[in-house]
Parts: C-alpha cells; structure tokens; sequence
DNA sequence: GATGAGCGT
C-alpha cells in the first residue's frame, strides 16, 4: 500500500548488480571532483554497455520491443528529450552508457556546454531512434535514481525540434514547500501530498546542481485549484519524512496555475 | 534556509 510504486510505471529502484563501479554513494560528499573512468572528454562517442546502467522497466523484453519498432520514423515526429540536473562530470559517454543496454535505441546523445569554458551547462538531450521509444524512457526513467547513485534522472520532452507539446492542457496549481528534511525526494514529496488530494500532479524537490543535494525546499502541482488552496493551509506543518513542512505559495512562472503574476 | 526550469548545431 505505501509501497513506493512508481506512478506511471517508473524504473523500481535500483537493484544494484553485483558490484558497483568507482562511483560516490547515494550519498557523495564531493560535488563533482570525481571523474568516472568512463567519462572522458572527447572519448568517442559510445560506450561499452557498463554493469551499473539502470535497471530497465517491469519489461525485459525491450531489445526485441526496440526491433520491432524501429520503424523508420516519421521524419517529423518527436523523438528527442530533454534531460535536465546532469553534474558537470556528466558527458556524452556517460550519457550514451546510461542507455547503453536497456535496449532502447539511444541515437544521439548532446551535452550542451558554456563556450567559453566548455563546462557543461548541466543539460543535454537524447535523440531516440521512434518517439515511442523516447515516451518509453521518459516513463521509465524519469525520476528514477541515475547510474551513479546520487540523483535522479530529469527528463522532458524536448520543445524545439517540433511544434506538438507534450504537456497537457490542463493548468497546473502549484505550491511552495519548504523545510524539507535532507531525505525527502520528489516522489516521497508527491505521495506525502497524493495520499489526501487526488489531483496532484507531481512533485519536485529542487537540487543543487553542484552538490546534487536538495535545496530543502521544492514543488507540488495540483490539477485542481481547489486542492491547491486546501493544501496550502491543511498541509502546513505536516509531517514529510521527519520534519513538518512549511507551505508558501508558488511564484510561477507558467502562470497557467492562476498563479498571480510576480508583484501582485 | 528557500521560489524550480535548464531546450542545442
């Protein structure tokens, strides 16, 4: 029941294999001043399937799931996401060995870096060989904990590279949670609040990018406003993980969530 | 304690 399965079908936490790699535990001390053995600037672009790539979803029957579908595509059609909170060691190869034998079909793997000083801006995108198998990862890997331990995977469809919007029309209604005990992630955060409203959305506790820790504090979307403004004063002072949380209303920037502008 | 989120050749 309080089990923590995933909502839309999202990768079970990871069972790590056997042995892991020389990568910081769930719970690294240093921000980025490891280097993966792996993960080497200018390596060329793919890597050998590593042991510790991510656990596929409840199906093991991708790779023939991947054959099946590797439809020529549409030339127009969406196949590319966004992936967001990469750490600055994150590059290519490493990217390209996340996916490298869960079967999907990786066919581009882009990390976008500053410049000047070729450090990474901490995003990227990943082209899939069909759109069904992007929805696929998207599904499967969103939110799910990264290869490394320390994080989890943040991904999105990509908006440029056609016009359909993946979103749903409906707006979202977001609040502001504060004081966030140091273990409270994005899914603990969006049962703490599913449990008594229904419409939640999701929930995102916000990370810093150079210590990959929480920043204490994240987000909860509702898709009704009602549940928005009830949560907001029943929800204050309740219990997540071991502290009470404190719940301010959302600055938003995607004002769709009747949200007033900044100022207002 | 605090207001995310970042979309490329």
């Amino acid at each position: 029941m309080m089990q923590p399965a995933p909502p839309t079908g999202v990768a079970p936490p990871l069972q790590q294999q056997t042995q892991q790699p020389q990568y910081p535990h769930p719970h690294p001390q240093q921000p980025y001043m490891m280097m993966p053995p792996q993960a080497q600037p200018g390596a060329a672009v793919q890597a050998p399937p590593q042991m510790w790539a991510p656990q596929p979803p409840a199906q093991h029957h991708l790779l023939h799931q991947a054959q099946a579908q590797a439809q020529p595509t549409s030339a127009d059609e969406v196949r590319t996401l966004w992936i967001g909170d990469l750490q600055y060691w994150m590059d290519e190869t490493y990217l390209y060995s996340c996916f490298a034998h869960t079967g999907e079909q990786v066919t581009m793997v882009k990390v976008i870096r500053n410049k000047q000083t070729g450090q990474s801006e901490g995003y990227g995108f990943l082209e899939f060989a069909n759109r069904a198998t992007a929805e696929r990862v998207l599904q499967a890997y969103n939110g799910s904990i990264m290869p490394n331990g320390g994080q989890n995977f943040r991904l999105n469809w990509a908006t440029f590279s056609s016009g359909e919007r993946r979103s749903d029309d409906s707006p979202d209604y977001t609040i502001f949670v504060g004081d966030l005990a140091p273990d409270v992630t994005d899914y603990m955060l969006q049962e703490t609040f599913r449990a008594r409203y229904p419409t939640v959305k999701g929930a995102k506790v916000v990370i810093d990018r150079v210590t990959s820790r929480t920043k204490g504090y994240g987000f909860v979307r509702f898709g009704d406003e009602g549940e928005q403004l009830r949560a907001m004063t029943e929800m204050n002072g309740v219990l997540c993980s071991t502290r009470p949380m404190r719940i301010g209303p959302a600055t938003n920037k995607n004002t769709t969530g009747g949200q007033q502008p900044k100022g207002m």
